[in-house]
DNA sequence: AATTAATTTGACCAACTGGTAAAACTAACG
DNA sequence: CGTTAGTTTTACCAGTTGGTCAAATTAATT
């Protein structure tokens, strides 16, 4: 299709998305200038609209290379697996992404705090399909006494809420924790709150 | 001291703040600009400055009186109540917050996946001799044997990551769950989550 | 009613914003 | 090596930004 990517542009077109992660993430879209961006990636501001239409086309970029990552783990759930054990691989899986990638997390926070306005599509439609599925398996689950009663949505919320918050609340965190990683502290916490709420 | 508020200052200071939450919550502090606010307000933007010395003092008398009414009630729980009963009643509370005042929860969110810029020292200050007060009151509690053993910094994570998350990301729960609230469902989860964390 | 104090406005500004156009430069390829 | 395609820079622009200032207006006090 469009493998026809220079070396140059592959280099380019990557430093400037990790420049703009970085800034995205932490002012939000409108608080986020091409200027910063150019500054962070080592491009002129006329080099970066030369890669990308305009600043918002390197925002889009971003984030549907996001949405991308984050579903495909929810999908990668075995339904013919060990309720718990799928359940606690896919948490786990999602903290290591808060760990490893809080910048993306800070990304999408600051996206839905503004109300998602470029990606409510995403949220209602494939967002949406992905989670009721799951809903459903873990309704099934319970149904088959396999795990305990509950209510699989929050449950859900839940988990997004704890591992993102190690994300995005991370200057709290060792604020109050003081400087270092407390995420595997928070694994084995998190760990063990759902053995209790889903072990019968 | 300064109780000599004109009625017109009382009435424009507050219509200037709630225009400000407004905007701020929305977009952060750089994403925000003077003439949303004065548009919101219903003011001039020179009126509003002849109120506030600068967008920075609007921001700033917000995330003061956030601070006051979030950590008071962290000092209201009473080391002599019931354990379980004390932490539930806090966490409802928060929940509450997070349903009557979902802008405030997203100002402050916004502030801090901004890296907290100007309440850091707040952060590790009061915030911080605040919450290990609590951690330490949690901790007796255990030793105690009035309630499982437990992390009581993660807890207390994992209530605010909880609570906040549906006034923070409430899109994306709207977009999940369909339009409505969902703070009832919201609130039973959390506690039986919590009675499960704590009674032994 | 007259005077003073408080409030609001309109005109303005320098710095910054996203984006453009064309020229200058560099790499790739036959 | 020369030509072409790809890349970068310089100079620029119109709109927006936070903020100022003096003049005009309105409210409060005597």
């Amino acid at each position: 299709m469009k493998k026809t990517e220079t070396r140059i542009q592959k280099k380019n077109h990557s430093a400037i998305k990790a420049a703009g992660l970085k800034v995205f993430a932490q002012f939000g879209f409108r608080g986020s200038t091409l200027d910063q961006i150019a500054a962070e990636s080592g491009l002129s501001k006329p080099n970066i609209l030369y890669y990308f239409s305009s600043k918002e086309a390197i925002y889009e970029a971003l984030l549907a290379q996001l949405l991308t990552d984050w579903l495909q783990p929810v999908r990668d759930i075995d339904p013919a697996g060990d309720p718990v054990e799928e359940i606690l691989i896919y948490a786990r899986h999602k903290l290591k992404m808060s760990r490893l990638y809080p910048r993306e997390s800070r990304l999408y926070a600051n996206e839905i705090i503004q109300g998602a306005p470029r990606i409510k599509s995403v949220l209602t439609g494939e967002l949406r399909d992905v989670i009721a599925t799951l809903a459903q398996l873990i309704k099934n689950w319970s149904d088959a006494g396999l795990i305990r009663v509950i209510d699989p949505y929050h449950l859900i919320f839940s988990i997004w809420a704890m591992t993102q918050h190690y994300a995005d609340f991370d200057v709290q965190v060792q604020a109050v924790l003081g400087d270092g990683d407390h995420f595997d502290d928070a694994e084995q916490y998190l760990e063990d709150m759902l053995r209790r709420m889903l072990t019968v």
